[in-house]
DNA sequence: TTGTACGCGTTATCAG
DNA sequence: CTGATAACGCGTACAA
């Protein structure tokens, strides 16, 4: 159009197109402490449209001393639990006119301190860390001090999975539910139980192991077998297998989550086993795109799109006297078709 | 530690603790023409290292006049469709040392307008838009313009689905693609189709229902039965059940993606009929998550990560001459069990 | 209420 | 090769 300057249109070029001052239209083009006179309001909004002005979201930092940027890491977007997190987050953001940066670490824990050290030089407004900690005491330490480095920035930290720093954080209550999942399952008439449990150092996986036993052990059933693996797909394909390899005493498989207890269907199938008819399954999570597979699967209903507005709640709202906030989500427990009820041989 | 700055340590700072000036330290700490020498570089990272310096990166973008952001912009994160793009997308973009700022519209497309201006706004380097553009001139038209006014400000845009502006375009080819399917089951034996067609003025579903068209009309059979619905698992299920109610004659369903199929596949269950038997069914896309549902669903594969990362490095190479580019994705027909070979009655 | 002028942290230009 | 300094675009004390 009327575009006389070379590069993009700045605030100097509204406030001309409109006859008043640079401060009078950043005053005018977003809400400051001092008014402006109406009319005035009307021209520069106007000159703005015209010009299709953008604020330069950099100069606007540079002078605020801050973004309206998020930072969200996840283990990996593609993964349905995650995805589902994000998909709460974004939600928020766009209510609090907040942009998200995402980052995928590809399980690679040591990410989340790039990650983390990136987003404190963008000077991210926060951070939302999704995601189950790893048990290793110097990563932990590690994070800690990136944590901590980010709020000396100004920043904001929400810990999505265990409370193992000082921090806000949704503690997702894994170890309860896999608790009351494997009671129900036991009050089904199940006794011989394995676990397919995920990477050892992963504490969800870990904690919802621990949860199964402690459930196995109140209503004095014994321990189960438990194998290790990848915590995905594969990983639970591959920890089935040597499952049905092992040719174990078995007659209900817990998957630690519900996209391992997928591909242990799928080992099952390739085995020529019928669900649940020659063995009973369970997952966790509850993902939305699994709730159709057949035979339905028992699960944990964990409410991720919700934990993802939650972090992001929490990363607007001040905490009172900068002590961390805890916000507990429990798992509700979802008996369905792949765990009917058993009457022992 | 010995930061005696309130704020966050700068450039500065790192140049005094290094003993160079500011000038200097900002050519060791990233590259610049310029060369440093090599004493200097070192004491420079050092100095960086022990303040654990994190250069300010809407500074950077100011002086630099852009950013290391580029823009993601999707119909829902939570749809697997879009989360296996994403992790494509994140993949190259951290080789690229590039951080991902993420728009999910929740399948309204007036929210890639706001989006797309506020991306300007932050001086991203580029966009990606992700997902199927919409039969409507208006919108198309004011879509243009904010692409055209990104590309002023000196960022490049890039489109996955159809080319309907002169950008770079990642064409998936779905018209074809479903053409091939519907040709491949014709040949296995089904006659009378149905489409679970989505919503009529998406464009991927709608190419995707005239390639199913084409297919059946190549190979001389009738014109399939279609119904439209939401293009999810909830659209799936419900046209699923119209057409049930309907009772029309129909032995293959298609359903113009994955996750509509499995809505189809509950909504069968919830009838009481049993798949392929009863029905045949295929999907689209080759959802990963849904590569183990239960009968193994009959689709088309996308490369969905793959497209995540071309569309990248689209976005980091340059264009010849200032010409948009176009990348051809092809769809691979992959027959399995939801539908079998079958005989007409 | 409006305008002027300075500062934010970094890059790039120009002297040395 | 190194150092001083002028931008970059905007917010905001301060002055009018």
């Amino acid at each position: 159009m009327n575009a006389m300057s070379p590069g993009p249109v700045t605030l100097q070029d509204v406030a001309n197109e409109a006859g008043v001052s640079l401060a009078t239209a950043s005053r005018a083009f977003n809400g400051s402490t001092r008014k402006v006179r109406q009319d005035l309001q009307e021209r520069v909004l106007i000159a703005a449209a015209k010009l299709n002005y953008a604020a330069n979201g950099p100069a606007q930092a540079m002078a605020r001393g801050r973004t309206n940027v998020v930072g969200l890491i996840v283990h990996d977007i593609a993964d349905p639990y995650f995805a589902a997190i994000a998909a709460g987050v974004m939600r928020a953001a766009e209510e609090a006119h907040l942009l998200v940066t995402l980052g995928s670490t590809m399980r690679r824990p040591e990410r989340e301190l790039d990650y983390l050290q990136v987003l404190r030089g963008q000077r991210s407004r926060a951070v939302i860390l999704a995601g189950s900690r790893v048990d290793d005491p110097e990563l932990l330490a590690r994070l800690r001090e990136e944590c901590e480095a980010f709020e000396r920035a100004g920043g904001r930290v929400v810990v999505i999975s265990q409370q193992k720093l000082p921090l806000d954080t949704l503690v997702v209550e894994n170890r309860s539910g896999a608790k009351a999942l494997a009671q129900q399952l036991a009050s089904l008439g199940y006794q011989r139980f394995a676990v397919l449990a995920g990477p050892a150092r992963l504490l969800t996986a870990r904690d919802r192991v621990q949860g199964i036993r402690e459930g196995l052990a109140a209503v004095g059933l014994p321990a189960p077998v438990v194998l290790h693996g990848a915590f995905t797909r594969d990983g639970g394909h591959d920890a089935m297998s040597h499952l049905l390899e092992s040719r174990a005493e078995v007659d209900c498989v817990v998957a630690v989550n519900d996209v391992m207890a997928v591909g242990a269907m799928a080992a099952c199938r390739d085995a020529g086993l019928h669900l649940p008819r020659d063995v009973a399954l369970a997952g966790f999570d509850d993902i939305a795109t699994l709730r159709d597979v057949h035979p339905k699967l028992t699960t944990v209903r964990l409410p991720l799109e919700r934990m993802g507005e939650i972090a992001l709640e929490l990363v607007t709202t001040a905490s009172a006297g900068g002590a961390h906030r805890t916000r507990r989500i429990r798992g509700e427990v979802l008996i369905r078709e792949s765990t009917p009820r058993h009457s022992a041989r």
